[in-house]
DNA sequence: GATGAATGAGTATTCATTCAT
DNA sequence: CATGAATGAATACTCATTCAT
């Protein structure tokens, strides 16, 4: 990777992450970076391709830490990938932004990048609710239904971190798991134990 | 509320929920309706005015759904409102495309529209949550995540359903809730007993 | 004449007064009337009709006012007319703004009508000036050039008494006279004496 | 200045002072130069923009004319810069059409630029008449009102040279000065002995 | 590699005018 | 007489993209 490209690439993650995709013009990525507008497009096809770029290396951060665990302890697992990704998402906000303020149906080829990331978080928690069920320690449950809520509830509990309105990653993650294994009904004991 | 626009609110709430706010033209608008450009001016003050307002409809059609019903049954009600707003999004998936794919950042206005309605939906779920402490149903927790909690559970199993990944809302509902109340982990009771 | 169309006239004469041709609209004219666009397209032509009558019929009140009186005392007349017109515009700023403020190259037509206007009021100072040089009363002079500064002086102190930068008509026309008979060097003589 | 924007602002203004600011477009003069509409906005904001700058320049041509000259001589410092804007006028019809016909109330901005400049020149005639005064060539008068008088007459008279109706400016301004200084009734001197 | 002037298709918006009721 | 909904031509302005230097 070429230094101006890099240089550009993370620019514009910044810059997307702050404006969006339209209302960022390639002006403003140029003129900010203090190079002409013919060098940009010396890296990049066209305004599309750069923000493609910026998507799929931002998936890229995130999934380099979706670590997949040997699945002796699924739920352990999960909750560190979870409390990984959580923890992502309070050191680097822009990285945030794009993955959950991305506007669907800017373009099919966007939405793909991340659909197919939002698949693979999605197959991980599967993986991990099958394999618990297989050692027993995971009720019978419709996976594809269950592992849509828990990856819902993160992702909302991670706009939550991301806006401010919930404080601490770790103290999400926990309650975040003990609602998740124990429900919300009185009179249950801790999962760990 | 006069013919015209109505008709074009209508139109305009299909393309945008198909086409997204950007990529969506005025012009289209109209063509689609048979109608004069100026015609469309005639109703809206612009093309923001359109959208905004097909926002909020959208919002009040779905809160008329929402029923703040007596507390005495705070799971009860939760259960039922989550179902409505799941049924609902079976039927309309333009209303359902709009809320859950709105991109973010377009304008601050819109922005604002669709907060004001997760925030009230949040409320709902916080008040059944602590009313349901109170009664001694629901166990001690951290309130501001688990209400995030279950509407993002909620939500991504709405969009499940809208994409045709999950099928019917009913099940998808009962086994969100027993998800939510009971956990995930084995020997537990249903909640309804 | 009906009574909308002086209605609409009369109207139309105080909104072009205030905002010019181009920035007033039909619509805000009817809509300060409380009538049907449909209503003032059965009186006018066009746009440009109302314009046209609206000058036209400005033109014709002051033309009222320029009296061609018997020439013996063309000097005397002149300071009469000069202060009648004054007058005028101290008590109807409209009239004044349009006649004083009309944006040229408009359209040729409009243009004319004051052209016409102003050809009329200089051709009563030239006569006058013709008739003070056969009377020995006026020096020999270029008429043409000299009617057109008397011209120019006079719409000049109209648009300043306009602006309220200067006070009164009757002494600015007093001022006006004596400067344009006696001029401006010291060691003269009133004009009437 | 860029050799485009000279270009355009040279075309601009002959097109401006032909036609009048609002029945000109941008199209016109993009397509009269044989240019991108976009180049257009290279180098203006919009079309007021281009306008003002049109304006702004042509008034500063005609200061560069407009001597600020020893006051020792008045009378004739006044004479000069009167014959050297008619001058320009006959020379430069483009300007002289800009400042004599240009719309007031298209803008205040642009309203603004003219009445600055012919407020520049009215405290230009001023400080000729209180010098004059104070030398005691010139009688005691209302300046306020015969500054006035004398700038309506000079530009009137600039008027009449730009529409062909008066011939020489050499002339003009003489028989101008004679007037003003020497009134119009029989039996006077001539001013300069 | 880098530049930046030039491009022009695309879009929102305005407003005078018409005409069926 | 009066209405006002509908029209659509006209225009300003934006911005991604190109290409000669």
């Amino acid at each position: 990777m070429k230094k101006r490209e890099e240089e550009i690439l993370v620019r514009a993650k910044s810059l997307f992450s702050k404006r969006g995709f339209h209302s960022l013009t390639v002006s403003e990525i140029v003129d900010s970076l203090g190079i002409a507008r013919g060098t940009f497009y010396l890296y990049f096809k066209n305004k599309d391709d750069v923000y493609r770029r910026v998507l799929e290396r931002t998936v890229q951060e995130i999934e380099k830490n979706l670590k997949v665990l040997p699945l002796e302890r699924p739920l352990e697992q999960l909750r560190r990938n979870l409390l990984s990704v959580l923890k992502l998402i309070e050191e680097d906000r822009e990285t945030a932004s794009l993955i959950f303020y991305h506007p669907y149906k800017l373009n099919l080829e966007f939405d793909e990048i991340l659909e197919e990331f939002y698949g693979k978080v999605l197959s991980l928690i599967e993986r991990a609710l099958l394999k618990g069920m297989e050692m027993g320690i995971v009720r019978e449950c419709n996976v594809k239904v269950i592992s849509r809520a828990i990856f819902g509830a993160f992702v909302e509990v991670g706009k939550g971190l991301l806006k401010g309105e919930l404080q601490s990653a770790e103290e999400a993650v926990d309650e975040l798991l003990s609602f998740g294994l124990r429900g919300l009904l009185e009179g249950r004991n801790d999962w760990r134990n």
